[in-house]
DNA sequence: CCAGACGTTGTT
DNA sequence: GTCTGG
DNA sequence: CCAGACGTTGTT
DNA sequence: GTCTGG
């Protein structure tokens, strides 16, 4: 699954690399990002272009009465979620980029312990997740934004760490995921686990752990990358 | 017809 | 144990 | 996802 | 909003 992750990308090379605009300085670091938080997501408009904005991480469906349900819904699974009355919609209408530079999982160990890995690519590349979005009338007058994560099953690497890992994008595949013109069929195609060897795996300190630490000490490595020989 | 659910994860 | 807030 | 709260009364 | 169960 995927909830919690990292972005510490530049505006430009964000600008660049989603064909985006995004104003200097006004995408701060982030080492933390957890539910309910305000998230960066590149979206397409009515007219083509793309707009980056921010949303809440959290899916509150558009017909919800009570807007605490967005606190379970900061994942979809890639395999229903075009037929789930909660998201259906907007995976037709309403797909989303949701920029990473890493994300975290956390290991189950004996006993109840577990174990902060931090996932990111081989490379140095940002990570781009398949997202949703959806737009929520509150009472009050205002409209929330909200977006989920796409999940699918993990790629031999994040087999021994989880059972779930986030749906992640190649450039390539940026334009079809956003179309609107793109069909079922095609977008389902998409929704695959990203390669194992394209991507590095390191445990972490549970620093990661306290709510508001949003530092760049979390991604202290506890050891030298895993490239998957064993992890236990 | 109306009422109530609608989700993911993990855990048991 | 379970819910809420971040 | 994890961390932290989870309650009432009265007093300052 | 839309579907399912009663």
């Amino acid at each position: 699954m995927c909830g919690r992750f990292t972005c510490f990308l530049s505006a430009e090379l964000l600008s660049q690399l989603y064909r985006v605009q995004v104003e200097p300085g006004s995408v701060p670091p982030r080492y933390n990002i957890a539910p309910s938080q305000p998230v960066l997501i590149v979206r397409e408009l009515p007219d083509g272009s793309r707009q980056a904005a921010w949303v809440h991480w959290g899916l509150i469906p558009s017909w919800s009465k009570d807007p605490s349900v967005g606190g379970s819904l900061i994942n979809a699974r890639s395999e229903t979620a075009a037929e789930k009355p909660s998201f259906r919609s907007a995976f037709r209408r309403r797909r989303c980029l949701i920029p990473a530079s890493g994300f975290y999982e956390w290991q189950k160990k004996e006993g109840k312990s577990k174990q902060p890995w931090f996932i990111t690519s081989d490379d140095g590349r940002p990570l781009s997740f398949a997202g949703l979005w959806e737009q929520w009338h509150s009472p009050d007058g205002s409209d929330i934004e909200t977006c989920a994560i796409l999940t699918t099953s993990p790629n031999e690497r994040m087999e021994p760490i989880h059972h779930r890992m986030p749906v992640i994008l190649a450039p390539e595949s940026f334009r079809a995921w956003l179309s609107p013109e793109s069909c079922p069929d095609e977008l389902q195609g998409l929704l695959v686990p990203f390669p194992s060897e394209r991507m590095k795996c390191y445990p972490v300190r549970t620093l990661v752990n306290r709510p508001g630490n949003d530092s760049p000490e979390l991604l202290i490595p506890l050891k030298e990358p895993d490239k998957g020989e064993d992890n236990q």
